[in-house]
RNA sequence: CGGGGUGUAGCGUAGCCCGGUUAUCGCGCCGCGUUUGGGACGCGGAGGUCGCAGGUUCGAAUCCUGCCACCCCGACCA
């Protein structure tokens, strides 16, 4: 585990920074808490992208596009859901900016060009999507709406923290329209599904699938699903959520259908979303001292293949076997960098492979030529091997299915590790202090007993999983009676 | 917004208490040469509004005042 990405206290921006981003833009403190996403870091964002396109489109949805602007008195419309982010909002008051008369070559907001009615710059798009279905949706026969947008958002945190949590961030949010609560509330648990699916099997990522409370609830749904990860620090990292939101947004924004009964009804709401907190998630999971671990699923080349030379002659034959190799294994579908600069050495070369995760590492110099060999070297274990160059194809072949099998058990193996059943509420507090990870506890379902161990311990209710046993037992806070298990830990 | 801390080259820093030649060192960067199986070495070189503004002084990175920014802790964080 990496000090520098895990501890709060040490400069792990600086670490993040070599690898994939950069954080802050400029001296003003108006860009503070973005990040810039290089393209080494926009590359593995892509390759998500890619996958989760594919999933939704694979389960009936179709991408759009809305407003970045949501009219102040839209966003409103839905109570909660405005409360809930009325404090993270950035605002637009004006629409032009004038020559200053008072400060020579400087610009000044023109006073002249207030906006008749301020604009927020969409924390989620709820509101405007919602408000644009209502001109969408008549009759039943319009129903269901499966729409996903890519988008950037803004959420102006007291506190940011790269890529978990940025004042712009990207992301994909979902927001689907249905006739029935029934049907809504099976494609918000088919979304969380997905996403569990993508995380653990795409990103080699171990997740709880589960509910929160009322308290942990999105503002404005009505349940809110959700996939929390266990980071190699100990503390939780909530990875996606899906909402349950009845039909909260469809009175809000008076969005009426006519059913098969020739009767108005309300329609039913649901919204998903992921975002490049997930970048967070895959680094914090996997990394370690000498940087990122990425697994194959996920890596923008999964092979790189370094040469070892002391001449031109040397280069040039090495060149042609890496020729041949690198086609061989395209023909497989590996992507496959020759990386033949004459300003590194191998060395080098070696460990910035290693800082971006490359999966697997072939290095091939004379002794190999002669040999007819190659060199394998493995990113997640750091481990080598000579294999003759016949054998390639099917050894990298398998080695990428093996790399990120194995990625994902070593994570689910510590997760699982840490989660710790505690019946009392002495225990739950060294739990928590020494070992970290999930809590399996007894709640009595109450949201004072939630928020007492909250600010006692800082530690939530992550979720209640869906796979849990009814138990009968008692709340280590209250000591009331209690039917299952709840996931307590510190989170980001 | 409350408490604490820090601003010196792209990054990390010494110098500040006790004012005094041309602001220190490392990494990185550029050039030449030798190198190349785990982050090469030698020689040469470039790069600075010492956060900003004002003050004290013959003289300010150093002392004083004000401002700004950032970091940590707290409040906040679907």
């Amino acid at each position: 585990m990496s000090k520098n990405l895990t501890s709060r206290s040490e400069d792990y921006s600086k670490w993040y920074n070599e690898l994939v981003v950069k954080a802050d833009l400029a001296e003003n403190s108006a860009v503070r808490g973005c990040m810039v996403i290089k393209p080494y870091g926009y590359a593995i964002w892509e390759k998500m992208q890619a996958e989760l396109d594919r999933m939704f489109k694979e389960t009936g949805h179709q991408n759009a596009y809305f407003p970045l602007f949501v009219p102040k008195s839209l966003f409103e419309a839905e109570e909660k859901n405005a409360e809930g982010f009325a404090k993270e909002c950035a605002v637009v008051t004006h629409y032009r900016l004038q020559t200053d008369p008072d400060n020579e070559g400087k610009l000044r907001v023109d006073p002249q060009a207030k906006l008749e009615e301020e604009l927020v710059v969409r924390p989620t798009s709820e509101a405007i999507i919602w408000n644009t279905y209502k001109g969408w949706i008549q009759s039943y026969r319009d129903l269901p709406i499966l729409v996903n947008q890519w988008a950037n958002l803004v959420r102006w945190e007291m506190r940011t923290r790269l890529f978990l949590r940025t004042a712009e961030f990207l992301w994909q949010e979902g927001h689907t329209a249905h006739a029935t609560r029934e049907e809504a509330w099976e494609e918000t648990k088919l979304m969380n599904g997905v996403y569990a699916k993508f995380v653990e099997n795409f990103m080699a990522i171990p997740v709880i699938q589960g509910m929160k409370t009322e308290s942990e609830r999105f503002a404005g749904a009505e349940e809110t699903m959700c996939i929390e990860a266990l980071m190699q620090d100990g503390k939780a990292l909530q990875a996606g959520t899906s909402h349950f939101l009845g039909q909260n947004f469809a009175e809000a924004f008076d969005v009426k259908f006519t059913n098969k009964d020739g009767k108005q009804d309300y329609v039913w709401a649901t919204s998903w979303g992921v975002s490049t907190r997930l970048m967070g998630a895959l680094i914090m999971t996997h990394s370690d001292d000498k940087g990122l671990v990425l697994p194959p699923n996920l890596a923008p080349n999964q092979v790189v293949i370094v040469p070892i030379y002391k001449n031109d002659e040397q280069l040039e034959a090495i060149t042609n076997v890496v020729n041949e190799i690198t086609s061989k294994l395209r023909a497989k579908t590996i992507s496959v960098k020759f990386d033949n600069r004459t300003t590194f050495r191998p060395g080098a070369k070696f460990a910035q492979h290693e800082l971006q995760g490359v999966p697997l590492r072939i290095a091939i110099g004379p002794k190999d030529l002669e040999h007819g060999t190659v060199e394998l070297a493995r990113r997640d274990t750091l481990t080598k091997e000579i294999i003759a160059i016949d054998a390639i194809e099917e050894t990298v072949v398998a080695l990428m299915d093996e790399i990120q099998e194995s990625l994902y058990n070593r994570a689910l193996a510590y997760r699982d590790s840490h989660v710790t059943e505690v019946n009392s509420f002495d225990e739950f507090k060294t739990v928590l202090k020494t070992k970290g990870g999930f809590l399996s506890a007894h709640w009595d379902g109450t949201a004072e007993t939630e928020s007492k161990i909250k600010e006692l311990t800082k530690a939530t209710i992550r979720c209640i999983p869906l796979d849990n046993k009814e138990e009968e037992g008692v709340c280590v806070f209250s000591g009331a009676s209690s039917k299952q298990r709840v996931l307590f830990a510190k989170a980001y």
